[in-house]
DNA sequence: GAACCTGCGAGGCTCAGGAT
DNA sequence: ATCCTGAGCCTCGCAGGTTC
């Protein structure tokens, strides 16, 4: 008889149900059930607990048969051990011999374990998790540490990782990102470039990374998923294989567990999606305050090259708002894009819209007539609208006279200018969802 | 201009473990 | 007991670039 019935046969034979024996043994029924179906490959150490709680010995349930157990003495530097034989054994896995593997469990369960002892970690704050694949080995297994509040999963966010390389050759420790995350946004090729970007601002937000820290890891893989770690490294330390055992791991993985702290107090109370915002603003084209879209303007406006090509005149379309930025002092902002405002100076041939005659002077950059961009409806309303105010139709080009009465003048002053602007816009702006009354503007630059 | 190389991305297949 | 999801890999088609 195979030994996943004989083991059904046992339990039934004692009247234990399948979901009281998996309690005991504080495994998944799922596992216990595939288990004794046969799907699933039973290791020796699960074997023996199975079997203390069936009473039964394992001689005589497996009689001759002999499984190879995993090395289970303990000595000062077992987590160094553990890694060591994990990576000396990793090469024997492929996807014949995958489920059930005894050297895919030292990197799934004994080593999670050995670290939250070890570390006396916290499992309500962090969450320690290692993959050797899905299905069959991956090129690059690894060894995570998640602060919950940041993330659970290695497909997105920032934590701690050891990577082991694709060559066997050694491993990393690293502060890493999710790839994932990037890829699915921004597509592999361009996922990797921002990913990178976002590891060189985070390492410039850091102050405890360990001096001897490197900033580019080399997995001598060749998937996309590998390379994706390549590009996520923040600061990582190496370990050669052959030098593993002598390293003291744990003061290293309590550094980088200071350096992971320190990261998620500078994320504060902003998820990891609103951090990644307001790190790739710019790299995305946005600008946050109207003072860097004028100069991002002015830098567009020296690549003369697009020029016929984005001036296609009012669009009359509603454009969907973006999501608000939360800055590094928690405050909620609604990222801007210069292109709209550029395009907004050019339809208006680059003239005062209070009135045409209104003289400024010439613009270094284009050669042409100086007027600024404003927002009729001043983007920090943006939640009291359905749609995007940063578009064309609420885009208005004046001069700096103008600008600056509409910021800093006399309400009787600012109404003039602000009433003049509204008739022109009002029908643009109803088209584009952006209905707005007079008094409502009014009410929105604190006129009374 | 054909042959070859490289990288991307969709679809298929796999096993483990959580959810229901 | 069954369904579903997932830091997985493989294969294949396509697009773009390079070499001869």
């Amino acid at each position: 008889m195979e030994l996943n019935s004989k083991l059904k046969q046992i339990r039934e034979g004692k009247s234990i149900t399948l979901s009281k024996l998996a309690e005991k043994l504080e495994w998944p029924i799922s596992k216990l059930s595939k288990i004794e179906g046969g799907s699933q490959d039973i290791t020796f150490k699960e074997l023996e607990e199975l079997c203390v709680h069936l009473g039964e010995s394992v001689h005589d349930i497996v009689g001759e048969k002999r499984i190879t157990n995993v090395g289970d003495d303990l000595n000062m530097r077992e987590l160094s051990k553990k890694f060591s034989e994990f990576i000396v054994n990793y090469g024997s896995v492929n996807r014949d011999n995958f489920g059930g593997n005894d050297v895919i469990k030292i990197i799934t369960k004994v080593i999670p374990e050995l670290i939250t002892k070890d570390l006396d970690i916290d499992l309500q704050k962090f969450l320690v998790k290692g993959s050797g694949g899905n299905g069959q080995p991956a090129e690059v297994p690894w060894l995570s540490i998640f602060i919950r509040d940041i993330t659970t999963t290695a497909t997105k966010g920032l934590y701690l990782v050891f990577l082991v390389k694709a060559d066997l050759s050694g491993m990393y420790l690293s502060l890493n990102q999710g790839f994932t995350y990037f890829k699915d946004k921004y597509g592999t090729k361009e996922g990797k470039v921002k990913i990178r970007k976002a590891a060189k601002e985070v390492r410039n937000l850091l102050n405890t990374i360990p001096s001897d820290s490197l900033f580019n890891i080399d997995l001598e893989c060749v998937n996309s998923l590998g390379k994706g770690y390549e590009a996520g490294n923040i600061a990582a330390k190496y370990y050669s294989i052959d030098s593993i055992l002598n390293d003291d791991m744990i003061y290293d993985i309590r550094d980088y567990i200071t350096l992971y702290e320190e990261l998620r107090g500078i994320i504060g109370d902003r998820t990891v999606e609103q951090f990644y915002d307001y790190l790739l603003l710019k790299e995305d084209g946005y600008e946050l305050s109207e003072e860097e879209e004028v100069e991002a303007i002015n830098k567009i406006l020296t690549l003369k090259e697009d020029e016929e090509e984005y001036c296609v005149g009012f669009k009359g379309e509603k454009k969907e708002k973006k999501d608000s930025i939360i800055d590094n002092k928690g405050r909620k902002v609604y990222p801007r894009d210069p292109k709209i405002a550029t395009n907004a100076l050019k339809l208006a041939g680059y003239k005062c819209e209070v009135d045409e005659n209104h003289c400024s002077f010439t613009r270094k950059s284009n050669g042409k007539n100086y007027t600024e961009s404003h927002h009729l409806i001043p983007v920090n309303c943006q939640d009291d609208f359905d749609f995007s105010l940063d578009v064309e139709e609420n885009v208005c080009s004046i001069c700096s006279t103008c600008h600056n009465c509409i910021h800093y003048g006399e309400d009787e002053e600012r109404m003039v200018l602000l009433e003049k602007l509204y008739k022109e816009r009002k029908d643009h702006l109803d088209k584009v969802g952006l209905s707005v009354s007079f008094a409502e503007l009014k009410k929105y630059y604190k006129i009374k």
